[in-house]
Formats: C-alpha cells, structure tokens, sequence
DNA sequence: TTGCAAAGCGGAACGTTGTTCCGTATGTTT
DNA sequence: AAACATACGGAACAACGTTCCGCTTTGCAA
C-alpha cells in the first residue's frame, strides 16, 4: 500500500494542548481563506491567516489536499447521509438520485475551486480525491442501484462516473456567470432517465 | 478592448528568416511535447525539445496559452467547417448536434489536459479560451438553434454553456479509465432532447 | 517544584513553475 | 561593408508547494 495510515488517522487528536489548539486555529483560517479566496489559496495565507509558520501546516496537514478535506468534512457527511433520507422521503428513486445530484453539485459549486481541484489529476490530490469519492461513491451507487431496479434509469451506469461527471460540470461555475453548472447538472441527470 | 490585437495578428509573419524557421520548429516541438507530456508541460521543455531558450518561446507566443492555440488552431478549423456539413448531411438538427458535440468532446478528450485548461479560470487562459470559444460558440449555435427549431430540444440553451459544459466533462478523461467521458457527453446530448 | 526528553513551532531554504529582461549575436538593408 | 533593427539565450524574478532543522514549549516524572 502506497498510503500509509491515510484513512486510519488522518485528524488523529496531538498529544500537547497546543497543537490541539493550533489545528483547530487552522482550521477555522482554512475555512476562512477558502471562502475569500478560494480553495487554490496559497498555503502561506493560510498560515497568516492563523499566525503560524508554514511548517505547522504541514505538521497538521501533510498536504494541501488534507486540509481540503478536513474543512470540507462535515459537508461531505452530510451529503452522504442525505442520500438514504432521499431514497425513504421521495415518490422515486429517480427523483431521490436527481435531488441528491443536486445536493452534491450546490456543495461544489458554492466551494470555490472545490471542483476543479477535486477533479484535477495532479498526484498530490490523491487524498482528496479518494476521500470524497470513497465516501460518497456508496451513496451514490445505491440511488443508481434503486433507480435502475425501479427501472426508471439505463443500467451499466458508475456511480463514480457520474460523480466524476458532476463534479467535472461544476468546474469554474462561480468564477464565469455565463455559464450555468447546475442546468448543465439538470441535464445530465435527465439524460438518465431510460424509457426503456 | 483588454485585447490588443489578439485576433488580428496572433500569428504574424516574423520579418527574419531565422525567426520565420523557429517558429516552425517551435510549433513541432510543442505538438511532440504536448502528445508526450500533456498540454500542461513545461514552457522549458518546449524550448529544450526545440533547442532554443525560453526567451525565444515567448517572443512568438507571449503567453503558454498562446501557443496551445496555435499548435491546434487546424483542428479547431476543422471542428468548426463540420458544424455546416453536419447540418446538411444529418436526417435532423439533433442529430447533427450530437455528432458535431462528439467531435468536439474527441478533440478534447484526446490531447492530454486540453480539456482542464480550456475550462481554467486562470487569467492566463483567457486567450485559450477566447480563441477556442469565440470560433466554435457561433457553430454549436447554429446547430442548437436549428434543433429547437425543428422542436428536438428545449429552447433558450446558450452554445456557450453547453460548450463549457462538454468541456468539463472531458476533463481528465484520459487519466483516468473508471472515468467515462464519452458517455458523459451522450448522457448530457440526450438530456437535451425534449419531446414537447 | 524542578528537570528534561519529546512534541511542536517558525520560517528560511529548496525545487518547480510562468514570465521578464537585457547583453549579445545575427539577418537585412543601404 | 557598415549600420541598424531584429531576434536570441538564458540568467533572474516572483509565486507556489513542500521540506528541513534549530529553537521553544509542554507535560510527565522525580
């Protein structure tokens, strides 16, 4: 394995109080950043932002896509667990998987850069990559799954693709306002939709 | 105008011989480096390949976008002279729509991170994208409009937007093999139909 | 309370990028 | 052939992610 102890312990507690207090600090000023600036923001502003040196990112933060996810791990849970509520709470599957689409691209879009970055193949967000995908990629298929048994959908289809697929779509959504991701999503999905 | 003579002399003729013959060479070697190492390779390796310093790179192409432009700006032509053809030689307008959608998105798809730095926000490919968006968005129109036309789509779908919207989906297509663009692309030409 | 290893910190430093600058070389013109 | 504009090379700059290491702080044990 080439990740060692990736999904084990990534925001393992530190022992000393004041690395604890630090990463919250870093966390909070990560939000921050990426709120002002984007995701692509430099991890020196970060540091700034917190009033730490570089280095104790990177003690917290192995890499740039870790603090990514860290940020953003709440709302990944949260998007994970709406998927089984939508499957309970809607007529169909069908609408469940379009409304948990939709759940899933207003995350990224409102996130500046969170797509691109997601969907980038640079190495170094490997990490994040797997992260959200891993944990939503389940969700995902079972909505695919039902849609497809209700036989409201073609089958064959990944929930990695179309995740991948989303996200690609709402790549640069906010930073252009001539071009409109979540119709471009409403799209996809209603692609979807098999007659049979 | 922010554009100071971009369309009108992007490739102007150098007066000098040896300037003339550098260019040519800077061409190739930007194709060779871009099939080899994607299009986001090095401007130093581009010189290198063409055993020149970087200096010279950007005395012909003031910015890395430019000269991307210039190394595909024949099959961009050739992308945009298919839009009419389609339309003739195609039973109805959608179907022209999805050919010449396919073409666009296998253009894409196989030149390694086109794709990812045609849909950058970074100022730097403004040029890129202008140039790819500016010739292609009036052919894409036309096909969009004769297929609302004739009633096959839904109306008021601006070409830009659907061309972004291809555009990101071929998004790391070919790093990544559990990643359908292809189909992406069909589900999205697909959603598009509406059966009125 | 005091001492002392371990844990943590800061920020200089490294390697890699795109891009600019300028002294030098080379066509072109008269 | 001389003079001049044009073009070249590559060093230098700025911004980035990341690593490294000497110093500080902390918490536990005596």
């Amino acid at each position: 394995m080439t990740a060692d102890g990736q999904g084990a312990e990534r925001t393992a507690r530190p022992r000393r109080a004041d690395a604890r207090r630090n990463q919250r600090t870093l966390l909070d000023a990560a939000a921050a950043v990426f709120v002002r600036s984007g995701v692509d923001a430099p991890v020196r502003d970060i540091a700034a932002e917190a009033g730490v040196g570089t280095g104790t990112v990177y003690r917290h933060f192995p890499t740039r896509a870790d603090l990514v996810v860290a940020v953003y791990r709440h709302q990944i849970e949260a998007c994970a667990e709406a998927g089984p509520a939508l499957l309970e709470s809607c007529p169909t599957p069908y609408e469940a998987l379009g409304r948990w689409v939709d759940l899933f691209a207003d995350f990224l879009v409102t996130k500046h850069g969170l797509a691109a970055v997601l969907n980038s193949d640079d190495p170094g967000f490997q990490a994040l990559h797997a992260s959200f995908l891993d944990r939503l990629a389940p969700v995902c298929g079972r909505l695919l799954a039902a849609a497809e048994e209700a036989g409201e959908i073609g089958p064959g289809l990944e929930a990695y693709t179309l995740m991948r697929g989303v996200g690609n779509l709402c790549v640069g959504a906010e930073s252009d306002d001539r071009y409109d991701a979540r119709r471009m999503v409403r799209l996809l999905v209603a692609g979807l939709r098999q007659p049979r």
